[in-house]
DNA sequence: AGCCACTATATTGTATGCAAAATGTAATAT
DNA sequence: ATATTACATTTTGCATACAATATAGTGGCT
């Protein structure tokens, strides 16, 4: 017994719905506002209510449903002052992120995102908005990542996760991530 | 028609539960490690086992519990790792509540809490733990609630509520409350 | 036509039932 | 005596069933 064994991946129905709801919720299948046609769902994912309504649940608490006694889920829309109320707790754990990060990054690492970070900024120069967010969020993953705290992670993508909620996120401005960078 | 009705209070079973079974764990009815039983809660609690289910879903989501596949619920039990992983998110969350709130709170306000916070700092100087953790909180409390930031609240609240599971709470200490405050 | 009451339908909330998995126990073998 | 297997019991996961609430459709009325 040499080798360590693959680990059993054993997942629950619920948990499934949880991450596959999700992403349904992101690409856009479920549409801000819409309501959440519990049957229909059930018959397109073929499973029972039980699972799918405790996974609504769940996201639910998550701030991506909005859940309304007696009817049903809807998709939360979010007005612009959630998105103000969200963006500074956001930015105080994307500094935190960058402090962490700073602490364990090796220089090679560090000379990594550095590069990303001209290259985005250069994007931004251009108004190459596309690539300019791709850039972003692949260096906020990598700082995430480096900080190696995952309740600072889970945090922050639930936070990220409905911010996604938004169509426009423009102005995910320098401001913020001159200071998560240091 | 010139009086506004009360709201009417309108709520599911599994949201009661919720917050039932998060008040259970708090006062330590059901105690770090423990199986929750779910058959025995359904009994005590007079429910049957689907909205209970549904609320055992959100709380492990909530990290209160940890959700076994194919083997129950158990009360989290935090580590030392995960306090040391915990804290300093709440640290950033309370220097972000703080600055919210310095910008939002007026002269007698702020007078109200430095002067609890003087009060603190007298019971930490005489070492009587009970009142000065109580005071910590409140100012906390306060300040959090000067933020005005439901989102910076709910994930406060969120860590701090896991953080209660941890028997010890020692040395939440001075560092962090200076920074909170400036 | 527009508005209200009423009925029919659909959707949600909760309870129950059943199969699969895990836990506990006793009997057997080493 | 310890370890191991086989079996009985309990517990979990999911599906279904039923009751309560909301939605929508219809007809009558002004």
């Amino acid at each position: 017994m040499n080798q360590m064994a693959e680990p059993v991946v054993r997942t629950t129905l619920h948990d499934e719905l949880v991450t596959r709801l999700r992403d349904m919720i992101f690409a856009g299948e479920l549409k801000g506002g819409d309501r959440v046609p519990e049957q229909r769902l059930c018959d397109m994912l073929g499973v029972s209510r039980t699972p799918l309504r405790e996974a609504l649940k769940v996201l639910g608490n998550e701030g991506l449903l909005d859940l309304l006694p007696n009817r049903g889920a809807r998709v939360a829309v979010l007005s612009v002052d959630d998105i103000d109320e969200i963006f500074p707790v956001m930015g105080a754990l994307e500094a935190l992120s960058g402090e962490l990060a700073c602490a364990r990054l090796t220089d090679a690492e560090f000379a990594e995102i550095r590069a990303l970070h001209y290259q985005m900024a250069l994007h931004h120069m251009r108004r190459e908005l596309q690539p300019y967010f791709a850039l972003n969020q692949q260096i906020h993953e990598t700082i995430l990542r480096a900080a190696a705290n995952p309740t600072l992670e889970a945090q922050y993508r639930s936070l990220a996760g409905r911010i996604r909620l938004a169509r426009y996120r423009a102005n995910m401005s320098e401001a913020r991530w001159d200071k998560a960078m240091r």
